[in-house]
RNA sequence: GGAGAGGUGGCUGAGUGGUCGAAAGCGGCUUCCUGCUAAGAAGUUGUGCGGGGUAAAACCUGCACCGAGGGUUCGAAUCCCUCCCUCUCCGCCA
């Protein structure tokens, strides 16, 4: 959420940042800075309103207590008590478009984020490692799952429908071990506590990082309870400080956890259709980061590395890339992707997208903390995918290949199998 | 799922219709004194949204918030209703 004073005092640069990355929201910016008039205004009568009547009522005694006749501040205090209750009426509404607004315009790309449309303007980094030289034609991960009998598409559709798998054996020890070993790296390399966290959570918190209200379709969510899956662990572990204040001591906080994550993947019917690289349900390995305003970029930085090192022990080549204004996502004001290399289709593909989104969610769900000189700030968040273990899993079978259908299983894995 | 108890400020814990944003203690912060493996005294110490003020703060001021939402009342932390959560016992259960 942005900040509504900003928008208010600097409309007009609000309205530049947001238009790259989508020229539909300058008109937003101009309903909420129009609500927010009228909001003011009224509320302004109902606060003077409610200091009548709060006046009156204390006369009340006073006169009370003389022996002196009340009837006529009963009247005219039961009277400002409809007043108010009527104007609340009318404002609650106001608020409820004001609130639904709000909650819906994306976070302020930040400066150094190249202005482009989609994928195509978003720009490379670095890269790491060779892409193989294969003396044979390598072949996806689910023809080699299919022959080794270790993914199994027509059991995962007959008991889940499409867009799901079931694994066994290698491909099934593989997917724990990717766990065990991605959970070690950040706690005793990079400094994370490790956390385990429910996968199933309320509107208010799925609200404080940005998937609700404007992105429910794309979650599952519990018939008959108020109760959604988690799409991706950077809910729950951003959402541990919802509604707290921090001691600035408390600061850095590196939380990370394995979930399972859940996605209706509406909007992407029949892309990635073949193999498990698209699924409904899929394991990832989530780091988030809470930090102090000015850290957060510095923050980025290392998270990416992070994330990146889990690569380069498993030896796997990739590149990073900077998301532009319109390919990232709505809470970010900065993302680098992290996009693996996958032999049979020749190109990288995500397998780890680190945001800053600064105090967007912060914003949302409350999260502050209290300086030195006893003043509150929202803290900055950060979270990134360490990594997305069911395309490792990809990863690891392409790139490992052999011409004779079964893989390789990298050394830094193997006392995890 | 059943029965009972309870949800108050960073914590403990008073408060059953007005003078309560809320006693007291602890903790935190500031100052003073003393002087040395710290003790004492005084003051101060919640959050949010408005208005004024400032270069920005400080500061002044209005309103709201005592689990959440509704209701009764001239007036609610206090009474009523609904929901949520915690604890104890029983049941069930990985």
């Amino acid at each position: 959420m942005l900040d509504i004073k900003l928008i208010r005092e600097n409309p007009d640069f609000v309205k530049e940042r947001l238009s790259t990355r989508d020229e539909s929201y300058v008109s937003v910016i101009d309903r909420v800075l129009e609500i927010d008039t009228r909001r003011r205004e009224m509320v302004k009568s109902i606060d003077s309103l409610r200091a009548e009547r709060n006046e009156r009522s204390k006369l009340f005694l006073v006169y009370k207590k003389e022996g002196r006749d009340v009837s006529e501040i009963q009247r005219r205090v039961h009277q400002i008590g409809e007043e108010i209750s009527s104007l609340n009426k009318e404002l609650e509404e106001i608020e409820r478009e004001f609130n639904y607004l709000l909650l819906t315009v994306p976070n302020l790309p930040a400066k150094d984020v190249p202005i482009g449309k989609d994928e195509n303007d978003n720009i490379e980094i670095r890269r790491w490692g060779k892409p193989r030289e294969f003396d044979f034609t390598p072949i996806p991960h689910y023809e080699i799952g299919e022959k080794l009998s270790i993914l199994d598409f027509e059991r995962g559709a007959k008991i889940s429908g499409s867009r799901f798998t079931v694994m066994y054996k290698e491909a099934a020890r593989l997917e724990r071990a990717l766990i065990n070993f991605m959970l070690d790296i950040h706690t005793k390399e990079h400094n994370y506590t490790e956390v385990w966290t429910p996968a199933l959570v309320k509107p208010d918190i799925l609200q404080g990082t940005g998937q609700l209200p404007k992105f429910k379709e794309d979650l599952y969510k519990v018939e008959e309870e108020d109760l959604y899956l988690i799409p991706t662990a950077e809910v729950t572990l951003t959402n541990l400080h919802a509604d707290e204040i921090l001691s600035e001591e408390q600061l850095p906080l590196y939380y990370t956890a394995y979930t399972p994550c859940f996605r209706k993947e509406a909007g992407s019917h029949g892309k990635d259709v073949r193999g498990i690289l698209r699924q409904h349900q899929f394991d990832k390995v989530e780091l988030v980061k809470i930090v102090k305003p000015q850290d957060s970029y510095s923050e980025l930085e290392k998270m990416v590395n992070e994330a990146e090192k889990i690569l380069q022990l498993l030896e796997i080549p990739y590149r990073v890339v900077l998301l532009c204004t319109g390919d990232m996502g709505f809470p970010a004001s900065k993302t680098y992707d992290i996009e693996v290399w996958i032999p049979s289709q020749n190109r990288y593909r995500e397998i780890s997208s680190c945001s800053n989104t600064e105090d967007f969610q912060a914003r949302r769900a409350k999260i502050r903390y209290k300086d030195k000189d006893g003043r509150n700030h929202f803290v900055h968040t950060l979270n990134g995918s360490g990594l997305a273990v069911g395309r490792t899993l990809i990863a690891i079978m392409e790139n490992y290949q052999r011409p004779d259908g079964t893989f390789y299983i990298p050394e830094v894995l193997r006392k995890y199998m």
